[in-house]
RNA sequence: GGCCCGGUAGCUCAGUCGGUAGAGCAGAGGAUUGAAAAUCCUUGUGUCGGUGGUUCGAUUCCGCCCCGGGCCA
């Protein structure tokens, strides 16, 4: 069977909210009579050796509870929504087709919206035009890449800020692959959408039985039930309190460490997306004298409590986000009920 | 004990030749289409240490006091 629309878990939630913790507890819940796959949704985990500062469960924890789209590629490395979503989708049919529900479990609000609304089908990435791009900018500086950008997309030069350096980057780099505007593609339906004709499938077995579930045929992108539940702190204070300790924590048990062997084993720049990430772009900063260890630990807590004010504004924009408080004592049992309600409605024998 | 320098937003500080003050950072809110843990936007009323005095008016000038830091005893 090629499709499957069965249910799709979702737990979203900023760094340090327990996403993890919560993720296991839901898949000891639910094993055996109606067991859950993890897969995760976070553009740090799928770098290789990058484990003490992206809050990677540990080697143990991974083999007892296998989260897919961990540790796909090295840090020079670059992954993307897009891949992401191919990832996802397959992961998803994968584990539809042994018969279990996936549980999407991360803190990555842009690669949910990208699984759940598509993306415009437009070139990738390109490394050389982007080297060409990055000297440009070096030499010439961000105003003279705006105003070329002005030139051929006027519409997306309207919608961006002049300061924004990535997306200018971005555009222009799609109108050097394509000789077309960005504005002019990104509304173009994908052409990879599930398709989504009938609203009532055969979703295989399930509970030792065979099972139909209903979908959602008002999203030809993502047609799959779906339960997302969003954890946010009904007190910022305490998250905060989580983030330093946390932080604190990775420092002991060799944050510092962990960046000087990358530097060492790879040919690493701090412009990488894996040496952006929160804490090691810090390190990086530490390990080349820029910053001292107090400054380094004051920067990177603030960076994670950035970080996790930015994941709390997409989920509060994002549609069909269910909230739960992840401080209450009950979280687990809460969640669980919800799950457990939610796959007895979309799985009718 | 004497002298000097500080005390202004959560933090670091600027400033007001007397008309009650503003930057950076933090925090908060928002945007988000193949680098997203990225990139970017918006957002600043606080007994100007306390208390007396001079003045139409003091955070600003003067006296005293309190609290830091330094130098001399």
């Amino acid at each position: 069977m090629s499709k499957i629309p069965a249910p799709v878990l979702f737990i979203l939630g900023p760094t340090a909210s327990g996403k993890t913790a919560l993720a296991l507890a839901l898949v000891d819940r639910f094993a055996g009579k109606s067991p859950i796959e993890l897969v995760s949704v976070d553009s740090a985990l799928v770098y290789r050796e990058m484990n003490i500062g992206t809050a990677k469960p540990d080697q143990e924890t991974l083999a007892r509870y296998p989260h897919q789209l961990v540790d796909l590629i090295d840090p020079p490395g670059a992954y993307s929504a897009a891949r992401f979503c191919t990832d996802a989708q397959a992961a998803i049919r994968a584990i539809h087709a042994r018969g279990n529900t996936p549980l999407l479990v991360g803190g990555t609000m842009l690669y949910v919206k990208a699984l759940m609304d598509g993306l415009s089908d437009m070139p990738a990435a390109d490394p050389v035009i982007r080297q060409s791009l990055d000297t440009r900018l070096q030499r010439d500086g961000l105003p003279a890449l705006y105003a070329e950008l002005v030139n051929v997309d006027a519409v997306t030069a309207a919608r961006l800020k002049p300061a924004d350096t990535q997306r200018i980057l971005r555009a222009l780099e799609v109108f050097l692959i394509t000789g077309k505007p960005i504005s002019a593609l990104q509304n173009r339906p994908n052409p990879n959408k599930v398709d989504a004709s009938e609203n009532r499938v055969n979703a295989g077995v399930f509970d030792g039985q065979t099972r139909t579930v209903a979908f959602n045929p008002e999203n030809v992108n993502f047609p799959y039930p779906s339960l997302m539940i969003g954890l946010i702190p009904s007190d910022r204070a305490v998250l905060h309190q989580r983030i330093a300790d946390r932080f604190d924590s990775m420092l002991k048990v060799g944050l510092i460490d962990e960046v000087r062997q990358l530097r060492e084993r790879y040919e690493l720049h701090v412009d990488m997306p894996s040496m952006r990430c929160v804490g090691y772009r810090q390190a990086w900063e530490f390990l080349d004298g820029t910053i001292n260890r107090d400054r380094l630990q004051e920067t990177g807590i603030i960076a994670t409590r950035q970080l996790a004010k930015r994941q709390m504004t997409w989920l509060r924009g994002m549609p069909n986000v269910k909230s739960v408080d992840c401080l209450r004592p009950d979280l687990a049992e809460a969640v669980s009920e919800k799950v457990a309600a939610f796959l007895s409605e979309h799985y009718s024998p």
